[in-house]
DNA sequence: TATTATATTCTACATAGTGTAGAATATGCA
DNA sequence: TGCATATTCTACACTATGTAGAATATAATA
């Protein structure tokens, strides 16, 4: 089976940067937004104001693809990266982690505020919750 | 107001480690157990298996009085430290703020996996949240 | 008050993760 | 086969954590 996937979770952070290192995080979204890559097209497609060098992005791509976020493969010359996961399938697998960790740090405190959490939230959001609770509930009887 | 506690959180971890190193989460225990105490009293409350020097904890415990971990005073010729927050406010915090921190990351993810997880643990609890949200609801007109 | 036991601070090294990049090496296409 | 280009190797920076010796400070007591 694939190697579990494994991340720390910042949560002083903002979205992909609380799973992953800024360089890491923009190479990310250029994958997702580009598709297949060569590490020349992820250099091009960076953000401008990012300059990082030819091989510091392969250092990097080449981390990210030994700790199993990115598959490789060679065409021609070069190698070209991938995501080994599409955006949702990441953010579920992260969200998914992250509740079970943090239930099972302390499932009362964790309940606790999410619930508040939750109604802090706009109406929408709130019923967006108890939909899903109610079609759980209709599906364990 | 008092400093922000940073933290990152590991879901692949287990309990306090899950937010600390090992040695920060074993002088954590024994201050939440055996209350204020020197560096002389944490070293042998210490695990066993666990031969930290002197110099050693009183490096760690520096660093996390300096992270606002914990607290110091001077007894006579030794500082004495406590944990800044008890337990249960400890739990809180970190719950808290890694409960905000991954529903902001993908809340829509974030509220599925909840309601999945809670739902296989005691599935009548469901409907206690289920309530409670309603109630919420109700009370935001 | 001077000595001494003990506590603290300073410094430094190790490992892991991330950002950085030059130098050396390999490779595929013209 | 040669060259342009891609990769690998190596190494340094910074942060967090674990580790601890050496140097220094200090309080209690003889």
């Amino acid at each position: 089976m694939k190697k579990q996937l494994k991340f720390n979770f910042n949560p002083f952070k903002e979205g992909l940067n609380q799973v992953m290192g800024t360089l890491e995080r923009d190479i990310m979204e250029v994958l997702w937004n580009h598709g297949k890559s060569s590490v020349k097209d992820i250099v091009s497609a960076l953000p401008q104001d990012r300059d990082s060098s030819y091989s510091t992005v392969i250092t990097v791509t080449n981390r990210m693809a030994a700790k199993g976020l990115l598959k490789r493969k060679k065409v021609g010359k070069a190698y070209v990266y991938k995501s080994a996961y599409n955006r949702e399938q990441f953010y579920e697998i992260v969200s998914k982690k992250v509740v079970e960790g943090v239930s099972a740090f302390s499932f009362q405190a964790t309940v606790a505020y999410f619930v508040d959490y939750m109604s802090q939230l706009e109406p929408d959001k709130l019923e967006y919750f108890s939909r899903l609770i109610e079609s759980k509930r209709k599906n364990k009887p």
